[in-house]
DNA sequence: CGTGTGTTTGATGAATTTCAAAGCAGGTGG
DNA sequence: CCACCTGCTTTGAAATTCATCAAACACACG
């Protein structure tokens, strides 16, 4: 995962200087005007601090937020204290797509690492969106990739053994972040390995242990949150091998 | 699960007599002005036989639907055949919102019996969205809801054990019914160990013997396909035992 | 240098999958 | 109407994977 400083990508930074609901406004071809008045949506930008919360289950909803900077992990919290993470967003990547449904966030966002995001007051989301179809349209197609993830996780968890399911994440990470201009082949983990575990059904040694198979392998070298892809392609055969080629 | 025949609830037939898309326009108040509105977006309802494809991974994106009759399952298939199901819909429930990221279906949609549906065509739905919020408002969350829908099966897949999803898995379906004027105590499962397995990410001998050990205990008398609660609070506390209260 | 948090590795046991076989129900054709 | 398929379900026994428990290690920080 990316250190903590503003996405590399110049093309994404030019193209959305001010505001970064990259999400928003980048998919889809917006008029510089239209872009103009989406960027009166965002008030502000903010920090949060590595450990604290942008937001809690059963916060009402305000805003979406479209992270900027750092890093995040959704998670919901069972009574007896467990953990379950539903998701990790990097910088571009939208928080808070869940409450909608029911003006309450149904999850925590919690910083993996010295943070910032820009909120998107969501009734004024709304609003705008009612006077641009184009935004309304990337508003529908954000909110149903969310979806496409989610069952793509979901086969995941259904269908594959520990070291594919590690080996998927590695390569989804990766993916992502070179999507925003970060290298596909170095990067750092921002969360631990008992976070991992969790997102993926599994326990911490059991990452443990998926990382040293990797390692035996020569398909990556993990050391610490150190990442470096040795081989991507051995990588995605393995996901391929038994099951799922197209989760990439 | 229902026989195949239209919900029983009468006062959704009645407050949305013609078309089906009970989720579009009952959750919100919309105006009757508005609801006929919506029901020039029904073109047509129509059947699918037992066994067929609604629609298909890869299909492009022409119509969301509703299920009017019946029910289905969603499904995703890997290179070597082996399936996931993704999901299960009953009367008055989506199908389709996966596909408005990227206008194409992402998974099948086949039907577990003959049933009958109302596509609603997506672009005509844009349309008329943006000249009435409310609708559009109410899509929003629709497709939201699907989010916190799947975040909970993300939940249920890393925290329980097999006879607690299976315990999930009928309180979900016992509630969902419920809520479309069906009985919560006795119902038809319309698909089969393996559907319900590959959904909960077991294998099909582990939902005979979940069903074992749920009969065992005295929670429920299951024959086949026929299910009958006899200890609702039971099911419920076996679900929050180890884990969640909250999923119901 | 001690303390705390996070990671790694080993040994053991439990839960689930796999393999196998038998039972059951519904439908078809003799 | 019965016999016989075929597809689905149930149950048992063995094999495997993953979780649990436990201990050592690494590293950052005061």
């Amino acid at each position: 995962m990316p250190d903590a400083q503003a996405p590399p990508n110049r093309h994404l930074k030019a193209a959305c200087a001010n505001c970064s609901v990259l999400e928003l406004c980048l998919p889809l071809g917006l008029s510089v005007q239209e872009i103009e008045r989406l960027d009166t949506l965002i008030v502000q930008r903010f920090k949060v601090k590595k450990g604290a919360a942008l937001y809690r289950t059963g916060d009402p909803l305000r805003s979406l937020y479209a992270v900027r900077i750092g890093s995040f992990k959704t998670c919901m919290v069972s009574v007896d204290g467990r953990e379950q993470v539903t998701g990790f967003q990097i910088p571009g990547e939208m928080l808070g797509l869940d409450a909608i449904s029911g003006d309450t966030h149904t999850c925590s966002a919690l910083a993996l690492e010295d943070s910032e995001v820009c909120p998107i007051h969501f009734a004024h989301l709304e609003k705008l969106a009612q006077e641009l179809p184009s935004l309304q349209h990337n508003l529908n197609r954000i909110l149903s990739r969310e979806i496409v993830r989610d069952h793509d996780m979901l086969m995941m968890l259904g269908n594959m053994n520990s070291d594919e399911r590690l080996a998927a994440f590695l390569l989804n990470l990766s993916q992502r972040l070179s999507m925003r201009g970060y290298s596909s082949r170095d990067f750092i983990l921002k969360m631990r390995r008992e976070e991992i575990g969790s997102y993926l059904g599994l326990r911490l040694e059991t990452i443990c242990r998926g990382i040293a198979h990797l390692r035996d392998q020569g398909l990556v070298e993990i050391s610490g949150r150190e990442v470096k892809v040795l081989n991507m392609e051995g990588l995605k055969q393995l996901v391929a091998g038994c099951h799922r080629p197209d989760l990439l």
